[in-house]
DNA sequence: ACTTGTGTACGAAATCATTCGTATACAAGC
DNA sequence: GCTTGTATACGAATGATTTCGTACACAAGT
């Protein structure tokens, strides 16, 4: 067990955490920024201490540390991306495939026009796990 | 436009249409009893009346039909299965993933114990679309 | 010292999803 | 006709998430 024990982040969380993930340490001016950025301008603006309030819950969880040297706090992910998608990814396919890892994949490389570089992507990891597999137990 | 204009089920929603595209147009009592028969024996059951009311709800969403005729009111998906997944998928691999099907798949792939004639009908699926692909784009 | 700009803290409203209590209807057997 | 078992209808409690109002702290410029 290497795995942390972060809590399952809300719909809203992660927009935070693909904010911090990709940009790193930040203070929450920068994340609202940011998620406003994000939205199509037809949406309402999320006011300033809705995202503080957020992040102060995100931390409270443990799903981000916070530094508070400074007098403007900085946010850094301590979820980690890859662990969290995989947890996320599990569910999602149990609740919606009925856990058909399968199907799910199948629906997304027949529906979303998959170029031909990203399927010799997935040709070449489909052979790594066929050769690296030999010595592989559960 | 084809696609119909469903709005997006909630998990319990969600949990329920599984059920009905499982098994076909299903009685409120039927579909209570699956639901329960699901849950691991520690959790708490779900009360007919809830399962009913969701139903209900869903009934007034457009998500499924019922017929009245006898007393028993059945019900159907109306929401499409495949269509439905679609779109889930969608919008959970651009909260997760940020839109990268590419990232979600090898995830997919890496993670779960994938078995070798998964990874064949994979690698079927792929040889179609390369195949098909000839007059496709981006 | 005072104003202004920008920050955090925190309670509580607003929203949305889930759950169920209770009223009521109806069919079948007595 | 009355009881019993099983249905639906619907309002409202509960619970979770999201949103924000408002109070207060602090630094910098004047």
């Amino acid at each position: 067990m290497t795995a942390a024990k972060h809590p399952k982040p809300t719909d809203s969380e992660l927009e935070i955490l693909q904010i911090l993930w990709e940009h790193g340490p930040s203070s929450v001016r920068f994340v609202n920024d940011q998620l406003n950025l994000r939205k199509p301008a037809n949406q309402k603006e999320i006011g300033y201490t809705t995202t503080l309030k957020l992040m102060q819950i995100m931390t409270g969880k443990g799903l981000t540390h916070r530094n508070t040297d400074s007098r403007t706090h900085i946010y850094e992910a301590l979820a980690e991306e890859t662990e969290t998608q995989r947890r996320l990814l599990e569910q999602f396919v149990d609740a919606t495939f009925r856990g058909s890892a399968m199907k799910m994949v199948m629906q997304a490389l027949g529906n979303n026009r998959t170029s031909q570089k990203e399927l010799d992507e997935i040709k070449a990891l489909i052979r790594q796990i066929e050769e690296g597999d030999e010595n592989q137990s559960a």
